[in-house]
RNA sequence: GCGAGAGUGGCGGAAUUGGCAGACGCACCGGCCUUAGGAGCCGGCGGCUUAGGCUAUGGGGGUUCAAAUCCCCCCUCUCGCACCA
């Protein structure tokens, strides 16, 4: 067998795992439980993606050293299917999303997922359109409304014109639409949301103690965006009093005028008559804008004056209220203090409509607030019996402590993140199961109803109405309500699909389970997630929601655990030539291709030595031919050739010894750290030791094999057999090393003159500076360097290096 | 603008703690074998060089016996947030 055929080798194991179930476990029974999580992919008709087999293939790495460690690792898939990009590529071939879903499930699954080698335990499978899915999907929706974490209102959405539907903030990406790039509209629309804000705090404050790739956290931070200042408490003249959200009570005194956000309630109430058409005709002006016009890039400042004046608590001034859309209902009480003299927007404003602009901190050189801001600290000026307090420190404490004892400021933290809008004005989703009945309002449907079944529409085309497809269905519009028995009507918009996405694996490990969700005691068992890895676009989208579901889910008492993911690794993303991949440029990678061609295991192995795991990688044609090639060559150096029978004895000499040993360490180290391609790197230099000494022996053999059982399972599965084994390589053990044997006997001591290589010496290993030195000064490159100069210093690192300081 | 990460040969990329820069691989060059090579095997491979060395990890300073690694300044790229008060 001087090289093999991996279509051959690959489908003779293919077919022995799944007859002997080798990739399922023992979901009850199992001693060591590791729950090894990967993203489910949608089941695009395009196929499976090689992103997603970097992430899997990097997944399952884990699972498989991890079941070699002793582990009983559950290693399941799914299909994340409900949701536009399946619904939108049904409409673009004119086809019904219901026949289109199941054939592409087929396909990823049974041409592609299955011959790439991954330990999946297929008897878990999740199909999120299934109604035996989405049941429990409209439960998790049910229980929050139940629990007061769900609520309707009527109020500002992002609007997507091309997907005829409204968006969550978070899957608006720089105005745009995160599916199709369209330019967001803002719309008026009643929508059901989730409180994600309820648990702001939390959700903030546990990334600390999450063992999680670093820049998903920071991701996470910055959208939810804390903020530390002061509710200030001002009067309108004549009128109610408001609260602002400021994070500089300290320049309080420096406030010149007050903005409201157009959209905000107060302004109808307190804008004095003459200026009433002129605040309506800007109001109108600010609805049209888009997303990306309003959040433009130094945007011309604009807005209008309300005619009211306010009461500054601080000093009795009487100053001007704007209204302008600088300042965005959403965020703090939708109302700010101005003060121009120390912020930039209110500065520009401030020139722009020429209001007067105060100082009252000191920059300290002479700054012209006049012409310039100064955001900086220093001593407070103009500001009463403040003067001379530090700004930001004593005298933001002393201001909002003299106004918080009249009852008229608080110490507050602001959060950025918005309640998840789940409302869709689509086809292809779980509908919510809410009834509204004249008299009772909007009642959940009764759990016993569940699942409201998705009705199959011919025309299932969004129509842009703000309504739902659903709403052109007479039969499932009708219902009663489940309170009062009367006529009612159903709510015809279906959920995010992020909601399917945020419990999926919950359900996983209950899938046999048809009277619940999940089953607590498996449930017990198996989660939180031990190990997910996914990509890091998802890091304020599926991360954040299914972090806030199960902190809703533990709040109402489904679940004694707050967090769903022990660990989370974000991998890389991979380019092709060092340009990102895309259907435009034509330069996609086809993994069937290449699987054909070379085989899975050496696709896999070329996906993880292409780069660091965590950073990316960078593909290039030859690289899976040239890995086909190092397998070809691993096989010959491992197994014996014809009528030669391999030596059984471990080996003896040393080096041998030292590099067998010191692999399986390095190998361990970096697949736990997730650094394939070093690893790779390591059972290459292993496999080029052995061909060229010519060494070949069971011991090695059988190590070789199951260190490379990670990355090649049906190659390593084969050579296991070759070796005499019977069982699955699957059911050995990760192979152990002597700490010892990793070092050599020898080392080389680098002898250095001022810092400098000048010779090298391989000596015993261990030796003090008192034995090297004097083999040190007697070695000729030395002596010549040492000519004529006097020795200062020596530097002794033991096992490494001598240096020697001269003048 | 704020935050995070990165910048190393022709290329992808290595380098647990400050201690031999360039592991491993691709490409390329030379040799062997061959009717042939898009096969296999062996060897070479940062740059300069007067062959002793010198120089080299985005640029410039610094700390140190010793810096890809630590500190300061600057440049470039990628990602996240961004009129968030």
């Amino acid at each position: 067998m001087a090289k093999y055929d991996p279509a051959r080798v690959e489908a003779k194991w293919r077919d022995r795992w799944a007859r002997d179930k080798t990739d399922q476990v023992d979901l009850v029974g199992a001693r060591r439980p590791f729950y090894n999580l990967m993203m489910f992919p949608y089941p695009s008709a395009e196929g499976l993606h090689v992103g997603n087999l970097f992430a899997f293939v990097g997944s399952d790495i884990q699972g498989r050293y991890h079941r070699l460690l002793g582990y009983d690792v559950f290693e399941p898939m799914g299909f994340d299917a409900f949701g536009m990009h399946s619904e939108n590529f049904a409409l673009k071939v004119n086809r019904h999303p219901a026949e289109m879903v199941p054939k592409n499930i087929e396909r990823f699954r049974e041409t592609q997922l299955k011959k790439v080698g991954l330990m999946l335990d297929w008897s878990h499978q999740v199909d999120t359109t299934s109604p035996e899915y989405y049941r429990w999907t409209q439960w998790m929706f049910v229980t929050l409304l139940k629990n007061g974490l769900a609520y309707r209102k009527t109020g500002p959405v992002n609007w997507c014109p091309s997907c005829n539907t409204v968006l969550a903030a978070e899957q608006v990406i720089d105005g745009e639409c995160e599916r199709c790039s369209t330019q967001v509209t803002k719309r008026e629309m009643a929508q059901w949301y989730f409180r994600t804000t309820a648990y702001a705090k939390e959700l903030l404050e546990e990334l600390d103690t999450l063992d999680w790739s670093e820049r998903t956290k920071v991701a996470q931070r910055n959208w939810i965006g804390r903020s530390f200042g002061a509710e200030v408490t001002f009067e309108v003249v004549g009128g109610p009093k408001f609260n602002i959200f400021t994070t500089r009570p300290d320049t309080l005194f420096g406030a010149t005028y007050m903005v409201f956000s157009p959209e905000h309630p107060l302004l109808d109430s307190i804008t004095t008559p003459e200026r009433v058409q002129a605040l309506a005709d800007y109001r109108q002006q600010a609805s049209r804008l888009s997303e990306v016009d309003r959040q433009a890039e130094n945007r011309e400042k604009t807005g209008v004056f309300t005619g009211a004046l306010a009461i500054n608590p601080v000093n009795g001034e009487k100053i001007p209220i704007w209204a302008a859309d600088y300042v965005l209902m959403g965020y703090g009480t939708g109302a700010i203090m101005a003060v121009p003299a120390h912020d930039e927007r209110d500065h520009a404003f401030a020139k722009k409509f020429n209001l007067p602009i105060v100082e009252v901190v000191d920059s300290g050189v002479g700054w012209d607030c006049q012409k310039e801001v100064y955001p900086g600290d220093g001593p407070l000026i103009n500001s009463g019996s403040f003067n001379g307090l530090t700004a930001k420190g004593a005298g933001q404490e002393a201001i909002v402590e003299s106004l918080a004892s009249q009852g008229l400021a608080k110490k507050t933290v602001n959060y950025r993140l918005r309640d998840w809008c789940v409302s869709r004005q689509r086809y292809w989703g779980p509908p919510i199961p809410v009834i509204y009945c004249e008299k009772c309002g909007p009642v959940p449907a009764p759990e016993k109803d569940l699942p409201v079944l998705l009705p199959t529409l011919e025309d299932y085309r969004p129509d842009g109405s703000g309504l739902s497809p659903l709403a052109r269905s007479p039969e499932f519009l009708r219902a009663t309500c489940p309170n009062c028995g009367g006529p009612g009507r159903r709510e015809t918009d279906v959920s995010d699909n992020f909601l399917c996405s945020a419990w999926y694996f919950y359900r996983y490990p209950s899938t046999q389970f048809a009277d619940r969700p999940f089953d607590p005691e498996l449930t017990k068992k198996w989660l939180p997630v031990d190990l997910y890895v996914g990509g890091n676009e998802h890091a304020v989208l599926h991360l954040l929601y299914s972090r806030w579901l199960c902190r809703a889910l533990h709040s109402c008492g489904f679940l004694d655990f707050a967090e769903p993911y022990k660990k989370f690794v974000a991998h890389g993303m991979i380019v092709r030539d060092g340009a990102k991949m895309s259907k435009s440029r034509g330069n996609i990678i086809n993994p069937d291709a290449y699987i054909s061609e070379f085989g899975a295991d050496a696709f896999r192995m070329y996906l993880m030595f292409m780069g660091a795991y965590l950073e990316g990688g960078d593909f290039r044609d030859g690289g899976v031919k040239a890995m086909k090639g190092f397998l070809d060559r691993l096989l010959v150096a491992v197994l014996p050739e014809e009528g030669e029978t391999l030596g059984q004895d471990p080996p003896q000499d040393a080096e041998t010894l030292y590099w067998l040993h010191s692999v399986i360490k390095a190998v361990g180290a970096d697949i736990a750290r997730f650094s394939y391609n070093t690893a790779i790197a390591r059972l290459m230099e292993l496999v080029n030791h052995l061909t060229k000494n010519k060494i070949k022996n069971q011991v090695i053999a059988e190590a070789l094999t199951r260190l490379l059982a990670p990355f090649a399972p049906h190659l390593a599965e084969e050579l296991w057999e070759a070796l005499g084994h019977r069982e699955s390589v699957f059911k050995s053990s990760w192979p152990e090393y002597d700490e010892a044997a990793t070092q050599r006997p020898e080392v080389e001591y680098v002898i250095q003159i001022n810092g400098k290589v000048r010779g090298r010496l391989n000596l015993a290993k261990g030796l003090t500076q008192e034995e090297l030195e004097p083999l040190v000064l007697a070695d000729p490159t030395v002596i010549k360097w040492l000519a004529g100069k006097s020795v200062a210093r020596k530097i002794y690192v033991p096992d490494k290096l001598f240096n020697l300081v001269v003048n």
